[in-house]
DNA sequence: CGACTTCTTGAGGATATTCAAGAATAGTGG
DNA sequence: CCACTATTCTTGAATATCCTCAAGAAGTCG
């Protein structure tokens, strides 16, 4: 496992600020410590890993370990190869998001992370989820709904997919990305692009081509601004057109 | 709810025939009883109804029942409505497939339902489901492993969506079928398609005259042969080919 | 059998891809 | 810190593909 590069065990006493710091924290509904007394045993035995750009936290065809891991930081990539060769991006994934699940009880992975940037990554085994899922009836239904919006996430993606025309894709995609950030924290106007070009052309069904050609028609009418990794969307009405479906030609 | 026409009580009170029935066996592992002595409580209280062609499950956004649904015959679409209007196939769902995983413990239906043939569904009630996973801890790994293949899936269908060719689109989608037609009895070389061609193509983000054209071009090689509902691929070597990305002219 | 819908097929036009070359960026070692 | 190289990104022109519009054929249902 030359890949992970640091492993850290999570070396805090304090059983309470464990918790609170706890990406877990919102299934640990009905034992979570009150305050005063901090419980012997933590509900989760977390490891946290570090990675660098380009590290793999798993390959395609690895054998399950049957861990979830969690972003604390860092973005993560999620790909499989496609029938024709070419890598097909499932998803990108940042800070909160969990990794694994389509994965429980299975004997491979079917698909393969890569960290596009610096990451912390915490990771817990199924198993010890599972105990706490037994335990804690209020915690499995927050599990359940992890799940249920992991599925309606891919629905989404589907339907990203079907849209017939490129800058359509690609106003969405900038809308969604944004959409994430401001999650993290409100009121954030700009959000990043870690990935490459070719990455989100993966993503979006398009040549890379396209997509800089796409970025480039609506930079050039002002509603996108883009640095060197974050971009803004100054005409976010006329983008929200776009992904409806408002023609827009490529060439101006 | 004038769209469920006939609800039935399974009124069998042989418990243990009842299990043998039950669609959920596969996840009823531990507490199944062994032959001799019929259980008081069954495991799980069933609804089954029928719908005809048509009719509808359920519709976006309905509020969700907490009900899941099997469907024991017949043949069920998922769709959503797409941002341009048009409709978005999310998957084909036949004998055997369990329906609303995608609403654990959500307010509102994100996708509706139809019954393309008619259809005998199996209903639960979630919180039976729970009861039961929370009893045996082999049966929520058996139900973890059906949410992981749900995500599966949906990762597969969108690898489908990104291939750029059409024919390599309806290829996939030919195969896929079979495929699964094939899971259920083995040998079978051949599958249906209770769907559409608009149903087709608004699952492979294609319009319906292309998808004609595809078939077309594939019959003219003698590679399918459909008949009303019905098809085979004597040529499957070849389709798989055209699955896997071999260029081919849809005029002869 | 007749009216309806769905399917097939054609021709023309729009859009994305391919191929390619130049510009910008990132990474490396002096 | 800067220069050098390698990669990624942008942009152009030509081609291929898919979509639109439309009309005729086939199938479905009363």
């Amino acid at each position: 496992m030359a890949h992970r590069l640091r492993l850290v065990t999570d070396s805090v006493t304090d059983a309470i600020r464990r918790c609170q710091d706890c990406p877990l924290n919102t299934l640990c509904l009905d034992e979570a410590p009150s305050g005063a007394v901090a419980p012997q045993q933590p509900c989760l035995e977390q490891r946290c890993l570090h990675l660098n750009g380009g590290d793999h936290l798993f390959r395609v065809s690895d054998e399950a370990d049957q861990h979830l891991h969690i972003i604390r930081s860092g973005d993560i990539k999620l790909y499989q190869h496609g029938r024709d060769g070419g890598q097909h991006i499932i998803e990108f994934l940042g800070p909160g998001a969990w990794i694994g699940l389509e994965s429980l009880n299975e004997d491979q992975r079917h698909a393969g992370a890569v960290a596009l940037t610096e990451c912390e990554i915490a990771s817990i085994p199924y198993t010890m989820l599972s105990s706490l899922l037994d335990r804690q009836p209020r915690s499995a239904e927050a599990f359940g709904q992890l799940l249920s919006g992991t599925i309606a996430r891919h629905q989404q993606h589907a339907a990203m997919l079907r849209s017939t025309s490129a800058v359509q894709r690609v106003a969405q995609f900038l809308l969604h990305r944004l959409e994430q950030a401001q999650g993290v924290a409100h009121h954030m106007a700009k959000a990043t692009l870690p990935m490459s070009r070719q990455d989100i052309a993966d993503y979006l069904g398009l040549t890379s081509s396209t997509v800089s050609r796409c970025l480039s028609a609506l930079r050039r009418r002002g509603w996108l601004s883009m640095g060197q990794r974050a971009f803004m969307l100054p005409g976010r009405a006329d983008v929200e057109m776009v992904a409806a479906g408002a023609p827009l030609a490529l060439d101006d």
